[in-house]
DNA sequence: ACGTCTCTGTCAATATAATTACACAATTAA
DNA sequence: TTAATTGTGTAATTATATTGACAGAGACGT
C-alpha cells in the first residue's frame, strides 16, 4: 500500500483542487457510490464515470497510490474496518491484564466465533430442530463422541428434564447397535461429531438414516462427513487459541435449543419439572454421608 | 449476473452439503469476512483460503455463477444494497430472524454474562489457578453436581490428556467418601456448585479442606455456600432468558485454563499428547490440522 | 492566427487474472 | 486388496485488466 493511510475518500477531498475536468468527473463517481463503485475493475468504473481507462490511472497515481489496483486495496481495506462490528473489535475484556494475555485473546475468538456461527445460522433450521425436538411424539437419542460426550451429556440431562422419552447413548461405540435396534421410523438422533470426525458415528449416522431416523447433527464449520445423513445440521465454529477445539458456541446453541424448546411446550413440561424437583429433594433426605 | 438473486452467502449456506473439502475451507473464508474477503483477485482469494485457484473458480460455477467474476459482481451488488442500508449494520446477531428471536436475546445475555465475569475476575487469580493445575506433583480430582457434572466431565477429559494423576469423581454422592481417602494434603480438588448449591457438596468440601486438600471451586454469581472452604474460586455469571442457567461462561473460562495449562507445560505434556493422539483414529479430512 | 502547453483519448504492450486441460492423490466401491 | 471415482493442485492457455506511448483536441498567451 502507500505511503500513509488517509482513506481514498479524503484524499480525493484534499486533491480536488488539483484534479482535472475528466479526474473530477471520475472522483465524484467514486465518492457518489463509494466504495462500491471502486471495487470493480478500472474499466468498469472508466465506463462508469465516462473518461477512459488511463484517466483513472493517472488520477490514481496523482492521489499517491501506487497505482489503481493499490488504489482499490485501500478501499478494501477501508470496507473492512467500516463492516467489522464495532462492538467486539479491540474490546479488552480482562482488563487488568495484558492484551495478549489468554482470557483476552480466548474471548476476541470466541465472540468471532458466535458471531460468525450466527450470520451463517438460519433461524428457519434452528426453529424446525426446536419443533422437531418438542415432538413428543417421537423418541429423541443423544451421542456424542470422545470430545463430544460431555456436550450430549449436558443437552440430555436438560432434555430429559423436559420430556418423555429422551435417551442417552453410551461412550462406547460398540453398544451402539443395540441404541439402533430401539430407534423407529421417525424417532430423532441427536449426533455430535466435531473435528477428528470419528468413523463409528459416521457409519452409525448411515445406519439410522435407513431407518428412517431423523438426524440432527451438530458439527463444527468444516463439516463433519456424517452430514449427508442428517435432516437437519448446525455448523458451530470452534476454533480458539488452544492446542484443542472450543465448544463454547455449541454450548450456546444448545443452550438456546433448550430455552426454545423449553417455552415451547411449557404446560405440558411444567408439572413434570416440578414433580422432578421434588423427587430430588426427596431423595437428597434418605442420602447419608459418611 | 446469474438467474436468480440470492446471495452469495444463502448459495453458500444452501449448497453447504455439497461441497468439497477444499471448497468448504473456501467457502468458511469467505464467510469469515464477509464480503470483504471476496472482492479481491481470485488469487489472493485461493492464497486466503489456501486453496488452489481453480478451487475458487469451480465452486463459483457450483454455486451456479457464470464464474467467479460474476460471483464478485454479485458480491458487489450485495454490498451496494448493505451500505445504503444503515438498519441492516450488524446491530443483531442472527440476522434472518427478529431481535426477539431466542438466539439474538441469548447471544446479548451471553455477551453480557461473559464481558460482566471477565470484569469482575482477577487475572492473577487466574494465573494462580493455571499454576496449581499444572503442578503434577499433586493429583487432581473433579467433582460436580447434578447439573454441572457435564462440565467436569468435559474438564477432566481434557486435563487427563495433559497431566497424571487426574480422576473425575462419580455423580453418585454416596461414592465421595473413597474418593476422599486417597486425597492427600495438598492435591487439588476442583468442584463446580451453581445455583441450587447441593448439600453433599458443601460438606464434601469441608471434609476435603480438613484433610488439607485445595479447593477450586467453580461456582456463579452469588457463590456456592462451599466458598468458605476453597483455596480459590471463580464466579461465572449464568443468567439467560431461560429456565435453566447458562454454563457458557463456565466452558469459556475452563477451556482458558485448559489452554493456559497445555502451554504452561508444553514440553511435558507433549509427548504424552502425541502418543495419545496415535492411539486414538485419525481422520485426515481436513488439511489445516492444529 | 500561431505556437505552446496541458489534457485526454486511442491503441499497443505488458502484466495479471481467470480458465482449461491434465495428471496425480485421495476416497470409495467392489 | 485393486479398480473406479472423485477431488485437487500444477502448468499451460486464454481472456482481461492495467499501464505506457503517442497524437489529436482544446485552452491560453503572444
Amino acid at each position: 500500500m502507500s505511503t500513509d493511510d488517509l482513506t481514498v475518500a479524503q484524499r480525493i477531498h484534499d486533491g480536488f483542487d488539483t484534479l482535472t475536468r475528466a479526474e473530477r468527473q471520475l472522483a465524484n463517481v467514486i465518492l457518489e457510490n463509494y466504495p462500491v463503485s471502486g471495487l470493480g475493475s478500472i474499466t468498469a468504473l472508466a465506463e462508469n464515470a465516462d473518461v477512459s481507462t488511463p484517466t483513472v490511472a493517472r488520477m490514481a497515481r496523482k492521489l499517491k497510490f501506487g497505482g489503481f489496483p493499490d488504489m482499490q486495496a485501500q478501499l478494501r481495506h477501508e470496507l473492512e474496518a467500516t463492516i467489522s462490528d464495532p462492538l467486539t473489535k479491540h474490546a479488552k475484556w480482562a482488563e487488568d491484564a495484558p492484551d495478549t494475555h489468554i482470557l483476552n485473546r480466548f474471548a476476541d475468538s470466541v465472540i468471532d466465533n458466535l458471531r460468525n456461527t450466527l450470520k451463517h445460522l438460519s433461524a428457519a433450521e434452528f426453529d424446525e430442530i426446536v419443533e422437531v425436538l418438542s415432538d413428543t411424539g417421537h423418541a429423541v437419542a443423544v451421542v456424542g463422541g470422545r470430545l463430544s460426550h460431555s456436550a450430549a451429556s449436558y443437552f440430555f440431562t436438560h432434555m430429559q428434564m423436559m420430556r418423555d422419552g429422551v435417551t442417552l447413548i453410551e461412550r462406547n461405540s460398540s453398544s451402539w447397535p443395540h441404541y439402533l435396534l430401539s430407534l423407529k421410523e421417525g424417532d430423532v438422533l441427536v449426533m455430535f461429531d466435531m473435528r477428528r470426525y470419528e468413523q463409528d458415528m459416521l457409519r452409525f449416522a448411515e445406519m439410522a438414516q435407513a431407518r428412517g431416523v431423523r438426524i440432527i447433527l451438530f458439527t463444527d464449520q468444516w463439516g463433519s462427513p456424517a452430514g449427508k445423513f442428517a435432516t437437519h445440521q448446525i455448523h458451530s465454529r470452534i476454533e480458539v487459541p488452544s492446542t484443542w477445539d472450543s465448544s463454547v458456541v455449541t454450548m450456546f446453541i444448545l443452550e438456546s435449543i433448550i430455552s426454545a424448546v423449553q417455552s415451547r411446550s411449557w404446560g405440558a413440561s411444567k408439572d413434570r419439572m416440578e414433580e422432578l424437583e421434588s423427587l430430588f429433594e426427596r431423595t437428597r433426605l434418605f442420602r447419608k454421608f459418611v
